[in-house]
Parts: structure tokens; sequence; C-alpha cells
DNA sequence: GCCAACGTTGGC
DNA sequence: GCCAACGTTGGC
């Protein structure tokens, strides 16, 4: 099993609307990004469990935890030309974007961006890497533990 | 609102 | 294949 990071501005989706969800449970939709769809592609797997980030607000920072419900499939939203997400060249034969469906875990102890950095046990993050962009990166083990139960207090 | 950093596009 | 221009992300 593998550990996960997944940023989402919570003015688009939120830790509350996961939570509102039916079953907790939604699709990650939306990513347009080469390399995080390839993470969900290859590497992500049902049961995985993930932070959820909160990005591009005024308190950036880990809001809780889910798990991956289900693995990669296609992104509707690329279909729907009135979605923001649209993308004129998927076809349905190919489509170019992937979605995984996330759970809602737990909420957890808001864990900042300024706290993250703080230790140096986690200077290796992908997310603290300079100019990182990548709306779903990997944590190591290492890094979920402390993050967990150092910063969160969870067993 | 600013701006650094990065990814994508498209002309050549 | 190169690279300049442009668009986006996301912290501050």
């Amino acid at each position: 099993m593998r550990y996960w990071l997944m940023k989402s501005e919570p003015d688009e989706f939120s830790i509350d609307d996961l939570e509102r969800a039916p079953g907790r449970t939604a699709a990650w939709f939306g990513v347009r990004n080469y390399q995080a769809r390839n993470f969900m592609r290859d590497a992500m797997h049902l049961g995985d469990l993930a932070f959820f980030y909160h990005s591009g607000c005024a308190q950036p920072g880990i809001a809780g935890i889910c798990r991956v419900a289900r693995g990669a499939y296609p992104d509707a939203t690329q279909f729907d030309a009135a979605s923001l997400y649209f993308d004129p060249q998927a076809t349905l034969e190919r489509p170019r974007w992937l979605n995984v469906d996330v759970q809602l875990v737990r909420r957890t102890p808001w864990v900042s961006l300024v706290e993250l950095r703080r230790h140096p046990e986690l200077a290796d993050m992908r997310l603290l890497a300079r100019g990182n962009r990548l709306s779903i990166t990997p944590v190591e083990p290492a890094q979920w533990d402390f993050i967990t139960r150092r910063l969160m207090g969870l067993d």
C-alpha cells in the first residue's frame, strides 16, 4: 500500500464536500497534468491512503485522510462541453484524463504548510520541493507516520 | 495582486 | 528538436 497527498482548492472541492458526499465518496476529477494522471494510472491502488490537502486558500494545509475507493477510470468531465475541465481532444474511445474515487476516512487535526516546513523529518516531502505544483504527490511511509503520529497525535 | 516556477503549445 | 511565449499553480 502506498501513501499520497492530494491537493484541492476548498472553493472547488473541500473536505466538507467530501464529508457530505454519498458514502463520503467522490471522484477526484479535474486532474489535467500528465504526471499526476500517471500516478493515478500506474501507482495508485485501491486502499491506498492519502492526505487531503487544501491549497490556493488562506490556510493551506492537511485537513484529513482519505482512501482510494476505486482505481483510475476515465474522468467524465473531459467529455462535458459545459465543464471547466472539458477537453475537445478526448474521446470516449481514447480518453485522455483519468480520476480515482476517494472516500473520507477521517478529518484530522489541521496541519498547516508552515508546520510541515518546520520539521527536518519532512524536508524531502515532494510537496515541499521547490517549485512543486503537482496536485498528487507520493508520501513516504516514514513521512506519513511522522505526520499522523507526531503532528496529528493519531495511532 | 504579485510573482516564481513549471507545463504546454506551436512556429521554425 | 529547440525554445520563446503563454497559461496555470499556489504561496505570500
